[in-house]
DNA sequence: TCGAATTTGTGCGTATGTATC
DNA sequence: GGATACATACGCACAAATTCG
């Protein structure tokens, strides 16, 4: 009864955390399995499994079945750099993932090389109900689709599909996103190649549990929680091109960038 | 047992987020409780349990306790305009929170009216570890510190921490970012009237379960996940104010705006 | 007004499958 | 093969809050 203290895998989750930013358990130490927990801070076998799971929910550790669970310090928290507007072809692109970051507590972010990839897949097929409402589009108008599997040193860490209405590029050199010679320079480039004008770029963040087969292509437990980045390219006010992007929360760090203006305040249309 | 369709809560988690979808729950229904799973489903108290906790971790629903869960439907999922660079004082700006989105899975945003408020206090004290880091400060250097409570219609939304060095405005009329003239100015338009240019800002953006004080201050069960950004105003390299801001997860989207220039690709240091 | 039923939150133990070492 | 560890599952118990007769 920790009446004082409130619930018993409160106590426990927390003196871990606190060990963990601490620095005693290191990256890539191995926590307490949960018969330790047990024996160790005198709890049931349900706060100990809660206070772990919670850890493993937070992305701060990893769970490894038969093995135990080690720290997940610097190589897991992700910082994917963000930087605008210059996106190449890849929903991300792959140079802006290049930096990962190091470093305790986010204290100070240092830039690792990794070994990126990526691979997609294009199709012609009709849009999925959502997608063409934001495309402002009639049900099942075709669009192009692409899909995207991001790597970094061979594992996925992002998952991005790509939607462009199939009538807007037909019949254009452009009208594959990943083929001819502007593949990998863009929307926005590609876009304006065909006279589309891109004015304006949104992106919503949100968080959810992972899709059975979103879970599946990034190598998640089944319900992991994921960011999902919506992203979306305007023109004169309508919609071009729409893209999903999916990446594991724990420990990632999405990086936005904004440059500020030395001499004027808002500088929105500044074209 | 339940070899062939996986594990047994995911097909019970699964059945009633398609129901909530597909809007037979409609928003504010009642959600079968533990033991109408049970008995319904077919299943043990554990699978049930287990489901139950992540719709609720997933910000699908919301569980009373004594009462029972109920689906949190449209309201919950506000959209939080984040219209760069005109920030004013509050760390969001409450323009900037002034769109809540409606609507089902996202498919059309439309804007609601919301009271919205903010409630702030400033104090001086030695900078915290991290903070000291991300300011390039000495250890226990003191900084100016603002704590935002934002709410909306009355219930809190949004929690945020400013840190300024201390020594940067001391003596200024703006050395309390809320008072003198260019109270709720913004960061920008406060440090360019002593001199400093701001030049870039960047946010971070994470997901992590939120600490007992924040989850007490937001109105959240002890664990419920948040979005935790972290923002930076820079000046010729150096961050010269540290912006922690904590949004709960469940259902919120956060929205990044970019113009896009026409006629040139790249203008990350136009200044 | 009171008390009983219901429901969630948290806790306990145990069993089985499976992956790792 | 055996020991360990996690994932999932079963069931039961109790406190606190809510609901309702």
């Amino acid at each position: 009864m920790g009446t004082a203290t409130g619930p018993v895998y409160l106590r426990v989750l927390e003196d871990l955390r606190a060990r963990i930013h601490a620095g005693v358990l290191e990256p890539g130490a191995r926590v307490p399995s949960r018969n330790a927990i047990i024996t160790n801070y005198g709890v049931g076998e349900t706060a100990a499994k809660h206070a772990l799971a919670a850890l493993v929910a937070e992305g701060l550790i990893e769970a490894r079945p038969g093995s135990g669970c080690y720290v997940r310090g610097a190589p897991s928290i992700q910082l994917l750099e963000h930087d605008r507007p210059r996106s190449p072809g890849s929903p991300f692109g792959v140079e802006e993932i290049a930096m990962i970051a190091t470093g305790q507590a986010g204290d100070q972010v240092q830039a690792v090389p990794r070994r990126l990839g990526w691979e997609h897949q294009t199709e012609r097929a009709p849009a999925p109900a959502r997608i063409a409402g934001l495309l402002g589009l009639p049900r099942a108008a075709e669009v192009i689709a692409t899909r995207y599997l991001l790597t970094a040193d061979g594992k996925p860490v992002q998952l991005a599909t790509s939607y462009e209405p199939a009538a807007l590029t037909a019949g254009s050199p452009v009208a594959i996103p990943e083929q001819g010679m502007l593949a990998g320079r863009g929307v926005v480039e590609r876009m304006r190649s065909i006279g589309v004008m891109v004015d304006e770029m949104t992106e919503d963040v949100s968080v959810r549990p992972s899709l059975r087969a979103e879970a599946m292509a990034l190598g998640l437990p089944p319900a992991a929680l994921v960011l999902a980045v919506e992203r979306a390219h305007h023109a004169a006010g309508r919609a071009v091109e729409v893209c999903e992007v999916v990446i594991p929360a724990g420990g990632v760090r999405l990086r936005y960038r904004f440059p500020v203006a030395g001499d004027e305040l808002v500088t929105p249309g500044a074209r």
